[in-house]
DNA sequence: TTACCGTATAACAATATTGTCAAATTATGG
DNA sequence: CCATAATTTGACAATATTGTTATACGGTAA
């Protein structure tokens, strides 16, 4: 076993780039296997078949951003302080993996009745998480902003930019890259101080 | 032509359900015609081949939200007068056709290289809209907030939560598809206020 | 009725895609 | 070195998909 583990990876590297890109229908196993340098068959040697690589690429694609969710539900620290920690990992992990969010969220997307079953696999339970942040908001932190649509509003303001970004590069930023990407960053700063403003009553 | 702009109809129906739900190379010709209750040919015989039936569709996809975005940008109206109809207006928009953002973005993000050309064919030109925007800015209305930042929150915090429906139903609402779109309904009120009090300085 | 035109269908050809298998090649332990 | 196991390859079968073409159907107007 000298380059299996090798052989492997590049599958999994060029299957990650390639359904990122083009999505599950859209991408052949021979496209893979030519974007890894391979014979094809070893797709089928190394996992039975598309879709249970599929499946280990979207396993991987959940991991990269459901722990920095799990983390913050689980964490000791009142939300108020881990927030801008919260914040910076989301829009960090984004900005190195900027296709996730579309991927994962257009396979979750065709595929609902898949989330009930990846929660618990991922080990979240709404429940124990919702208990935290009920009992910072009776203690006034919050507001009279209801806790779920404040959840639904970080989320959104960290993710939604990576999502949409040919777009908004284009309208916003006539095509620069560079400002895009140099926005997102101005985004960690911006958005800890916009979203503690926003539970303020006006 | 009795019957043909009947059965253009039901294939432009079908083929705007399925290529929302499973994307265009994840629907073949066959699911559509059988989805419509005819003949594959047909599909042919009215559009040409599969690619211009999906870009028939996309393209009637981009104008179902894209006039909204624009109207903003073109109305004489002073932009805090208009939030909250914009607010309203995407949002209803996003209930009526919850699978469009991803839908959308997930095109766009595949072939990034579209976005001109469309935009172009569209009417929208970013500089016009932005001369709007700075004057405003100018007047104070804005503050020190970034106006670019200001519209990708405003867009994030409208269509983001429909782009992850099903993440959120699962995770906030135990599954609940009602207590969903009341929350969603909720927003149309919630956010505008929200987003002009991010404004203010803290 | 008949000739005609738009519409609908069935059959076909060409190509793509997936998964399997046997054979070849390479590495590894004795 | 040799035997064995892991890895890689080429060939194959089965199926799916797309687009075309020739034909059939149905309404309409002369």
């Amino acid at each position: 076993m000298v380059l299996s583990t090798e052989t492997e990876q590049k599958i999994v590297t060029s299957a990650e780039k390639l359904f990122y890109q083009k999505g599950k229908a859209g991408t052949s196993m021979q496209d893979i296997a030519d974007d890894a340098g391979i014979n094809r068959t070893l797709l089928n040697y190394y996992f039975r078949s598309k879709d249970q690589l599929f499946e280990a690429v979207f396993r991987k694609a959940m991991g990269r951003f459901v722990p920095g969710l799990a983390s913050v539900m689980q964490s000791d620290m009142r939300f108020s302080a881990y927030l801008p920690h919260m914040v910076e990992t989301i829009i960090d992990t984004m900005i190195e993996h900027p296709q996730i969010p579309i991927f994962v969220l257009q396979e979750l997307s065709s595929n609902p009745n898949r989330m009930p079953q990846i929660m618990r696999e991922m080990g979240i339970d709404p429940r124990v998480g919702f208990s935290k942040f009920e009992e910072e908001q009776v203690s006034g932190i919050f507001g009279r902003m209801d806790v779920r649509q404040f959840f639904i509003n970080v989320l959104s303001l960290c993710i939604f930019p990576f999502a949409a970004r040919s777009v908004i590069t284009e309208l916003l930023y006539n095509g620069d890259g560079e400002a895009y990407i140099d926005a997102m960053k101005q985004r960690k700063k911006l958005l800890p101080a916009l979203i503690m403003n926003s539970l303020t009553e006006k």
